[in-house]
DNA sequence: GACGCGTGGCT
DNA sequence: TAGCCAAGCGT
């Protein structure tokens, strides 16, 4: 696998080529389900708008919550926010060295400790995600429904056993980065290519001959629909009316369009002479619901100030944290 | 243990 | 097309 890696594996992304932590930490709280390809642009941004965690630390949360505008779950940004302001408050500006201290700071779980462990201090703890579950429940023929905690608590187990056992601070990370991309690049869920696979020869599902029969999972998400009305105000300056979005809940943080529940309920909240105008409704999916949002356009007076939130101008709104769906609304 | 949390690409 | 899937975590 470490041999594997230096040749074949990834070794130009952005993150790599480093120990700094904050930059580890930052590429991995941010490639949390998310894939490389959506990351680099917003990586390269963050990491010019805040050169340290210092800097990270002492932003406020609407500035960090406007970088991460479009990347999706955006409770991560409120952590990592968090985080820097602990790395700083607790730990006086420099990340802990250990995947268990790691673990104690928010938006950092067991996963993401042991990345930032073994890339940046050659640690030697497994990661556990998507990748690794597949790589891992081929290569043993795991069976086991990864569904049950308890099932993935086993693989977890093997996969600690199958760690490099010596000269660590090079192996690590080289181990860590290599069985991601062999996740990433060769054993794919639908097609993998064991042939150009290093570890084939152990490979006990490519010995069965089928081993996109592993991992097994029965979890099925159960998805739902919502239908929202969006209130689309303008003033008569062209200024926009947005509302920051409370937390916890869909796009928590984030400046938003008004959201009601129904038509009527938005018709209730602005001024009873006003003319309204549907626009034309669109679907927005998200992982486990499907929103079909209703913007319903109005002009108001810009004194008009009837419900939480604020008008904001058009060169203004552009630079605010704004979930993907509304920018593209407001951008039309 | 179950669920909520975004977005975009791929098949 | 309608699911899947992606460097998971917090509640």
């Amino acid at each position: 696998m470490v041999r594997w890696q230096k040749t074949h594996g990834r070794n130009t992304l952005p993150w790599q080529n480093t120990r700094d932590p904050y930059r580890v930490w930052l590429s991995e709280i941010m490639l949390q389900q998310t894939q490389v390809a959506a990351v680099l642009g917003y990586y390269e941004r963050f990491l010019s708008r805040f050169q340290d965690v210092r800097a990270l630390a002492a932003a406020p949360q609407d500035d960090v919550l406007a970088l991460w505008s479009g990347l999706g779950y955006y409770s991560r940004a409120r952590n990592l926010h968090a985080c820097a302001q602990q790395v700083v408050e607790r730990f006086g500006g420099e990340f802990p060295r250990t995947a268990q201290e790691l673990q104690t700071l928010p938006g950092i779980g067991p996963s993401t400790a042991a990345a930032v462990a073994s890339f940046c201090f050659g640690e030697r703890v497994a990661i556990f995600d998507g990748n690794v579950k597949r790589v891992l429940s081929r290569v043993l023929a795991y069976g086991e429904d990864l569904a049950s905690s308890a099932n993935e608590r086993v693989l977890w187990d093997h996969a600690r056993e199958l760690l490099p056992a010596r000269e660590l601070k090079e192996s690590m990370p080289r181990y860590t980065q290599g069985i991601m991309d062999i996740g990433a690049t060769v054993c794919l869920p639908r097609n993998p290519s064991c042939l150009l696979c290093p570890v084939q020869s152990d490979c006990a599902a490519a010995r069965e001959g089928q081993p996109q029969n592993y991992p097994v999972k029965t979890k099925k998400l159960k998805r739902t629909s919502e239908s929202l009305w969006l209130l689309h105000a303008r003033a008569d300056d062209g200024q926009v009316w947005l509302q920051k979005r409370p937390t916890p809940g869909v796009w928590a943080g984030l400046y938003c369009l008004p959201v009601f529940g129904s038509r009527e309920a938005l018709a209730a909240a602005v001024p009873g002479s006003s003319e309204l105008r549907d626009a034309e409704p669109f679907l927005h999916v998200l992982t486990h619901k499907d929103l079909h949002l209703h913007p319903v356009e109005v002009v108001l007076p810009a004194s008009w100030k009837g419900m939480a939130g604020a008008w904001f101008a058009g060169k203004k709104w552009p630079e605010l944290g704004l979930p993907s769906p509304i920018r593209k609304l407001l951008s039309r």
